[in-house]
DNA sequence: TTTGCTGCAAACCTTTTGCATGCTT
DNA sequence: AAGCATGCAAAAGGTTTGCAGCAAA
């Protein structure tokens, strides 16, 4: 994983190009997400927040990551059950094996995607019952200038 | 596409093999999946059902897509923002093309997924933004036995 | 006739927002 | 001192559920 310290440095740096303020709270959180090697849960950051500053509310751990993400600085992983997860370390697309039994989350360290399901499966040992693989991006219509009405 | 007719056929025997009722709605429910080409919202077939049968609850329409879901006969396309997306005439995984600014969902015609980034670029002419490639599956520790807690 | 299915409304869960207060700059 | 950030509570989606009546088999 990337270090964290110097991926907090990162997200910092972004905050204060930004001229965001810099709370006591927001940078615990930036540590949590800087350091996330579990790809947490906005409720798992929220607990883990708290443990050193009893009184934070959920809306500003919920308005702090949505800083972050629109600064790019974090990962959205949007599942649609149970919350969305959060990499503030790798705050770049990457592939996932997601356990749908224990909800861990790993990132399979692959360079190219040849054979991408047989490769992951070997080499994490999951076993692969489903997968994800959409890309977001603007189609040729939109890019003319139309929008949401496809 | 697949055939919708078939697809029709496929989900009815289905439902029959798993010993549900066939109901009007449900028949109604089943052929608007069957014939997605679009990618419709939980909302959309809704809104479609009620076309022929005005009656019709958003309750029914979730849990009819829920038992589809679980039969295998609908893919869901689980979006964390403005509802899920739903498949019910390819209903296995498969890379989707979504268009940001008009939520079009296009399904790329791919065999190989070498350098598979560049080349659906090239082929839909989308500019990719962003994109998820997310496996799921049961890991090592998931496989032996334990759950829940890694 | 039996039991699953439907419609309605309420409940749920996650996320967002309004507002008054507080704190960073 | 100015204005963004916070905390709280309410609101806002999307989805699920309880229950009584209805209908497929």
């Amino acid at each position: 994983m990337a270090d964290p310290k110097q991926r907090f440095d990162e997200m910092i740096e972004a905050l204060r190009r930004a001229n965001f303020r810099l709370t006591p709270q927001r940078l615990e959180i930036l540590k949590i997400l800087a350091s996330s090697r579990e790809h947490p849960s906005v409720e798992q950051v929220y607990d883990q927040v708290r443990q050193r500053f009893p009184t934070t509310s959920l809306a500003t751990v919920y308005r702090n990551i949505l800083k972050l993400k629109e600064l790019g600085q974090v990962l959205e992983l949007g599942f649609g059950e149970g919350g969305n997860r959060y990499d503030g370390n790798r705050p770049f697309p990457h592939p996932h094996m997601v356990c749908v039994e224990c909800r861990k989350i790993l990132d399979p360290d692959i360079a190219n995607l040849d054979h991408f399901t047989e490769r992951l499966s070997r080499m994490t040992g999951f076993k692969i019952l489903n997968h994800r693989m959409d890309f977001f991006g603007i189609c040729p219509r939109c890019q003319q200038g139309r929008r949401r009405d496809g």
